[in-house]
DNA sequence: TTGTAAGCGTTATCAA
DNA sequence: TTGATAACGCTTACAA
């Protein structure tokens, strides 16, 4: 493999030009650019970046890290980023935590012996040891699908909160009283608690007493759903609608209430989270909490690309989420024609 | 941010004793080795793997190339890349060529000037020169997703001509005799374009006459499904199953067919390729041609390895294909009760 | 506009 | 078991 000095000697130039004809073109004659070009083409170089990033210190490379690239939320969201730093010539390097911190403390480590110029950070514990000593080294990262709001961190996420608030109160104004819940474990990521808590909340300010029976936490997978779908239905009293903490569960969860014998959403209503690219492909299609992935994802590529220029102003971006209702929740009062549909 | 030299300066040794502390602790006397920690730890010492492997000339990072992170099957096969050269302290930088020449090209040129030390590569095109390029150059890589049979390539996949035979045979053995295909654009790969092979394979197989006006070649994607079918139910004489050259297309195409007021199974069967983590989870259910895509990427992962250890020797790994019977294909003379379901 | 030469943080060779 | 030191391929003052 040929260097810029096999380049130089074969041009007569020193490799401070060849140099300079690969990162300003226009500050070498155009006499000599093209010699060094011709030269460069006959040894077929090849530019070696790692040298340079071991030089000036950047490597031009971001870690990603998400608890799950098979979750297709955080496949979108690791487009985004993918595609707006790319842009700006910066690589990715991508890890799963498979929401493990043990993994999560591993791949923070090695990312950063990589030499990484920063890092995007879905994290399971934002206020945990490892986001703080990030923080402490000034090391440059942002968060996404965050859930912090204050503090010397930059981050985007929405208002999980709101978000749970909101999908409750569509079912309670279908007339739902029994309104369950299947959230992921409040111990693996605290996004889940959240919308529990703005579910909780949404009961309290209509005067619906809260069942702790109805609450079930599990893994943020699709198993996760439709076992926990069926723990709920067979309550002596099951709910007759339930809120899933994301997309993913309530497609698990769908699938369960069906091998239940009830038929969606005549029998059942549900509402999901995130509004996956598959959710109006569903049936019944998903109502559901949109969370804008792909654009949280272009979002923090953006904050922590200027956070590696200028170190120190951190930004918190909470974005917008918001409630499409599409098949999946109906009136709870509704006409049921229990041989037709 | 500290180094090699400062550790070695306060431990009292030389650069190469705190080296080998690191690379081969077993190397160096107990209380050296214990020194030199010591030191490591009170400087707040974090190794730098970039300055490692601009001496090593190994990256100790792999580049990995797909179409699309958003399409599942590809996040099925990147999370087994990924968990396998994890095992052996490998980092993945990723790339999404959005099925785009141009892009594919782009990455392998970035990537191999970041020094990774092999790629896997889905491509849209593994006889084109790109592959032919790094096959003559020597360097290490491993198509994912492969259509080849032969040559000195080192690649993983699966029949997709038999993968078609086996779709559409499922279809004829049900009565159909008007099948439709909608197909990745020919074009942008030639997996689609196998996987038709094989369907008109089959269709010859079965004294059934090819009839062009079924073949509908479209995007990758939930909306080229669902224009597709449409296409092909506008016939004057429209098709009572359709293969689709992947589950993606099939979820698009099956909305499609509802909007178009048919109903599922009844009024189309429906077969797809992939088996995507979601396709058991439709509604109906997704009967397809089964690709183990974690698994490919696994061994794709493990074959890149082993080339990167001692060049040549490419081997070529085909894995089994597999027909998911499910809800989506039915038989062709089925009663169809107009009224219920 | 171009060249000289130091320096980046490791590893690796050789000698002690 | 340890140390001295060259080397890796590039960038970047600084000088010419």
């Amino acid at each position: 493999m040929s260097t810029i000095l096999d380049v130089a000697r074969l041009a007569g130039v020193s490799t401070a030009t060849v140099s300079r004809v690969i990162n300003s073109p226009d500050a070498v004659r155009e006499e000599t650019r093209k010699k060094v070009q011709r030269a460069m083409k006959t040894c077929n170089y090849k530019y070696n970046a790692l040298a340079r990033g071991f030089v000036t210190k950047k490597s031009n490379t971001i870690g990603l890290i998400i608890p799950n690239i098979d979750n297709p939320v955080f496949a979108e969201s690791t487009l985004g980023v993918q595609e707006y730093v790319e842009e700006k010539n910066i690589k990715v390097i991508l890890g799963n935590t498979s929401y493990r911190p043990s993994q999560e403390e591993k791949l923070v480590k090695v990312l950063r012996e990589s030499q990484v110029d920063g890092l995007i950070i879905t994290s399971t514990d934002p206020t945990g040891p490892l986001v703080q000593a990030l923080v402490d080294e000034g090391f440059p990262f942002v968060l996404l699908f965050s859930t912090i709001k204050g503090g010397p961190i930059s981050a985007v996420g929405v208002d999980n909160y709101r978000g749970g608030y909101v999908a409750t109160e569509h079912l309670v104004s279908l007339g739902h009283k029994r309104i369950g819940i299947i959230s992921g474990n409040f111990s693996v990521t605290d996004r889940g608690y959240h919308r529990w808590c703005g579910y909780r909340g949404c009961l309290r300010d209509h005067g619906i007493e809260y069942d702790e029976n109805l609450l079930v936490q599990t893994e943020y997978s699709l198993s996760g759903g439709s076992k926990s779908i069926k723990t709920l239905l067979e309550l002596s009293e099951p709910p007759t609608a339930v809120f899933c903490s994301n997309d993913y569960i309530a497609l698990g969860a769908m699938k369960g209430a069906r091998e239940m014998g009830l038929r969606l959403p005549d029998d059942l209503s549900i509402v999901g989270f995130d509004d996956m690219q598959t959710a109006s492909y569903m049936v019944p299609a998903l109502t559901t909490v949109r969370q804008p992935a792909y654009e949280m994802g272009r979002r923090a590529g953006e904050l922590l690309l200027q956070l590696i220029e200028e170190p120190g102003n951190p930004v918190q971006d909470m974005m917008d989420t918001k409630l499409v209702i599409r098949e999946s929740t109906i009136s709870a009062s509704h006409d049921v024609d229990k041989d037709s549909k």
